[in-house]
DNA sequence: CTATAATTTCAGTAATTACTGAAAATTCAG
DNA sequence: CTGAATTTTCAGTAATTACTGAAATTATAG
């Protein structure tokens, strides 16, 4: 199978993004192809678009598998396994926060709070811990916070946005309110 | 210089972490240290309590500005740099976020335009075109919505957090109060 | 300026991570 | 069951990335 340029570029970009973050080149160009791809592919032809041999092209789609960024059928008369990236793009973007929450955010979080229940006698130590505490109010704040918008569904979320910084304003405005309403 | 067990923890965990970000071992583990300590530290102390080889810090403390995650200042009677991390904690985000954003989504960003721009003759393009478009608006949508709340104060951001998943009833509300404003 | 302290650069090497091909394991049609 | 098709595993190797020590550069006190 070959590629169109325009497929080509995409991703080609995707590679290289990927290895910016934790996943490897390979994975990222796995999925970029599978993203733009209408109908599913077999591992044989992943490898064969990419130019990877076909045990790279299995590790990759174990590891975007774990990421849960892939989607297994299969085909009538054909036994082997076809793999798509799920159609929904908002729901693929839950899913990678979700999975790095959970690879990245958690432990994190849950050092600190183990860190920060410590006895600590001397000042360095009482100045890390309260550091640390701002860390991990920060990051606590911003993930409930992300959960929460998370399960907004597209068209609420866009019309938050479109709000933009008139956030604040919606924000005093329920101030308001609360003290009319509680007259 | 010899770390606390608790700061020992503490930037173990952040080298590890950071290899899963695009950022490696030691540039993690230098920011996690200079992150816990109340007084700066010269590059010295650093390559010491970390046991990294003298340029090995002077690379990672390159990179660690690039990220502008450290500020320099300079000790009275003493000829060496002396580097800190911000002290605001919320302005660490921000910068964090900013950073990321020109080097990872711009870029992309840019390329899914210009790939949705070009002419595009057969299906499998329209439709790499379509998915594309799909990905691009939700990264510009995820993007400009982030650099509202950007801006806002961490009081207000708590406030917003607060209210949680009612941030969808105060949009019905503020639907309402445009009728009635509208009469 | 000069001498020395401090920092950076960089070529060489170590460590890590990615990738391959061959072999093993699994799956399933007949 | 059997055997061919398909997928996975994994040891070896390639490629990449990280790190070091020595040398070069830069900064500054005197």
């Amino acid at each position: 199978m070959n590629m169109t340029p325009l497929s080509q570029d995409f991703v080609l970009h995707f590679g290289e993004m990927g290895s910016r973050w934790g996943i490897n080149r390979t994975v990222g160009q796995i999925y970029a192809l599978l993203y733009v791809s209408e109908r599913p592919l077999n591992a044989d032809e992943i490898a064969d678009a990419l130019q990877f041999s076909r045990s790279n092209v299995s590790m990759g789609l174990k590891e975007l598998e774990s990421w849960r960024l892939t989607k297994l059928q299969h085909l009538p008369n054909d036994r082997r396994e076809y793999f798509t990236a799920p159609e929904d793009i908002w729901a693929i973007f839950r899913t990678l926060a979700d999975e790095r929450r959970k690879r990245e955010i958690d432990p994190t979080l849950s050092m600190l709070r183990d860190a920060i229940l410590r006895g600590a006698t001397n000042p360095e130590d009482k100045y890390a811990q309260k550091r640390m505490k701002e860390m991990h109010d920060l990051i606590e704040m911003v993930t409930l916070w992300f959960n929460e918008v998370h399960r907004l569904e597209p068209d609420t979320l866009k019309q938050l946005m479109k709000m933009g910084s008139k956030v604040t304003k919606l924000l005093e405005m329920k101030d308001k309110l609360k003290i009319v309403s509680g007259k």
